[in-house]
DNA sequence: AACGAGCTTGTTATAAAGTAACATTTGAGA
DNA sequence: TCTCAAATGTTACTTTATAACAAGCTCGTT
């Protein structure tokens, strides 16, 4: 199964980076997997609840925060909501676009875009930090 | 005065776009100049509160919203805040750069790269929407 | 085994951000 | 002047997120 296999890699992942993929932050893990795109916190909140009864929304925060610092999902500001990284471990800097109809996500590699900002920002005296670039748009099954 | 300056131009801009910019509009366009950098809606409230006695979040909401659907304010949706565009009249999508340490705010023309990421994105079935890019760092003033 | 420091989770309460729905006002054109 | 559409006012609510403190767990030390 896919997700067994993400979660493993995922445990690995985290024991490396020396933190702790715990029960809860695996379950919350595996909700937001059982998404096909992005998912929102009070979704997971509700699967949670369903699976153990009762869970407020720090609980679930909390895992979700600490998820997205070990880079095994990202946070898609501009629709409040979370999405799974498909290039754990392959250190790299994503172009994640995600369709604004259906949530599905495709994450490619934002490297070459990313030297270009860096030099066009530099110009003009910012740094800017490793990070991936969110874009949101129609995929191909919602193009009108 | 720089603030009047821009109105100025503003008003020009909605007179060319058909669209007006209402005292209301107006006023909360100046409170958003007033900062330096990101503004939250609740702040540019607070402050509409301040002047007129009375204000609900619709009546800001709305202004915002028009204000940045005629391209004189950017949302920024990482921080849940506007700022104002200082590429008035020149079509363009926005790059900006937030200051991780201190808030300053920059911003350059990312239709270029916008362009690039246009090609990327269609390639793998992706139509990208008018957007801005939002990219965090370190100004000059903080560099290390 | 007993202890304690530090991380993790539970719990309660509340803050912050955003919107739906309907009433009222305003203003430009018929 | 009348009328319609756009703009604003108003009420109430939903959604999103966090503060603050209590309780539990883990692991190394005594
Ligand atoms: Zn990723
Ligand atoms: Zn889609
Ligand atoms: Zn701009
Ligand atoms: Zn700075």
């Amino acid at each position: 199964m896919e997700i067994a296999c993400f979660i493993e890699a995922a445990d690995r992942h985290c024991q490396q980076q020396g933190v702790k993929l715990t029960a809860l932050r695996r379950q919350v893990l595996e909700l937001v997997l059982s998404y096909p795109g992005v998912v929102k916190a009070y979704q997971v909140l509700a699967d949670l609840q369903k699976q153990r009864g009762i869970a407020a929304p720090p609980t679930v925060y909390r895992a979700l925060d600490f998820l997205v610092a070990a880079g095994l999902l990202h946070k898609v500001d501009a629709l409040n909501g979370y999405i799974v990284c498909h290039h754990v471990g392959c250190s790299h800097e994503g172009l994640i676009l995600v369709c604004g109809d259906c949530g599905r996500v495709e994450e490619l590699d934002a490297t070459p875009v990313l030297d270009v900002l860096r030099q066009q920002a530099g110009a003009a005296g910012f740094a800017i930090s490793q990070q991936n670039l969110m874009l949101t748009g129609r995929c191909k099954e919602c193009a009108v």
